[in-house]
DNA sequence: CCACGGGTGTTTACGGTGTAAACTACGAGC
DNA sequence: GCTCGTAGTTTACACCGTAAACACCCGTGG
């Protein structure tokens, strides 16, 4: 994200950029994002941009902080840490399904990426304030994260095939393959939410069956 | 992946193309990958690619067939269900680490593409014979590869950050966040393989529990 | 044997992309 | 009022995906 301007007759500025990147991937998808577009719906030339943003990369780490900052993580309390941990999970699930476009840029994401860490390291602390070592509060967020996003992307990836109201035959492909016209009704019928829950009951058994 | 040339006299295939795409990706990387360049690599013209695919999506989904057909997935048989999953699931892991750029490729992998449809059927398959509802197989399905590539992500993007050799302190940017450096140790000691082993298992117990 | 037709790879071209470099315009400080 | 830093513009370049027209070459039918 950089740094703000701190002239008052700039017209752009980091957090503005970010956010209308933001809105422009969520409106047309992540491809559809360039620069020039971007500097059109800022009513800018698409050059201007580089003012605020090095490169792309940088640009798309911003719009990763902007969604992140929509996740508060609360300091540790003496909350059961189950219930925080479902909490913070359906937090961010909930965030990636308000930005389905945006779910690859927070798949990938390096804690090299700051704003991650921070958010990493918050949900660490969580973690070792209700009694996980290091070591185990570790591995727990990358459990957890990875089924998150990943359920995630299942979920926006097979949307186009679910039928648009639940319950219909839904169409398949001519030559469509055996095993497939076997699953086919099951995806129609699918319920996406509890499938996470059923996923996330899971997860939080086995963890309190460890530790 | 479309048709195959019968004709004896054609350089190009389309399996070749998507196996010399497969290589270049795991080369250079995902954005490396450009019609002219694999074109080059092929000892051909660019555009002669469109002659075996339409468009880079389906070279893609070509890649992914590729990819995908290198996971055998063994018919039902009368092996415990567990260690069928844990087998399929570390298969699946090691395919992707194999691969390591080419995990957005699999990790937004919609069902309409018929390779990934044949490997979920299959797998469905191995699941209902052991005794699941197809609602539930769907669900474990869905699950474990939310977790799997989930992991294989994190892990990938987080190892430029991991030292070359396991343990050194390594290098934390100037203006690192407090939470970070607390976190900095563990992720220099983290051992992926027993990451993903710590969830997999949380996972297998969970499924038992259940039916 | 020859002409043909179709499939294979090439050439050219167009609009879009990220971004480097030079440029203009304006607002604040001496 | 001159200067200087900054915001935004303009121009330019290499590269991208791909549409269209083209050249070639081989198996086949006459």
């Amino acid at each position: 994200m950089h740094t703000l301007s701190s002239h008052p007759r700039a017209l752009l500025s980091c957090v503005r950029i970010a956010e209308t990147a933001l809105e422009l991937v969520d409106r047309d998808g992540l491809d559809a994002l360039s620069m020039r577009k971007l500097g059109a719906e800022l009513g800018v030339e698409g050059m201007a941009i580089y003012r605020y943003f090095p490169n792309k990369a940088a640009l798309l780490a911003g719009v990763v902080e902007v969604l992140l900052a929509k996740l508060v993580i609360p300091p540790p309390s003496d909350v059961p840490w189950q219930l925080v941990f479902r909490e913070l999970s359906r937090a961010y699930r909930a965030l990636l399904l308000r930005h389905p476009h945006a779910i690859p840029l927070l798949a990938a994401l390096p804690l090299s990426d700051p704003a991650a860490a921070h958010a990493a390291g918050a949900v660490m602390a969580q973690l070792r304030a209700a009694g996980f070592d290091a070591q185990s509060a570790l591995k727990t967020l990358a459990t957890i994260t990875s089924y998150v996003v990943g359920v995630a992307q299942w979920e926006v990836g097979t949307a186009p095939f679910r039928a648009e109201r639940n319950g219909e035959p839904f169409p398949l492909p001519p030559g469509a393959d055996p095993y497939l016209v076997e699953l086919a009704p099951q995806l129609a019928e699918d319920d996406c939410e509890e499938t996470f829950e059923f996923g996330l009951d899971v997860i939080v058994r086995g963890l309190e069956t460890r530790g």
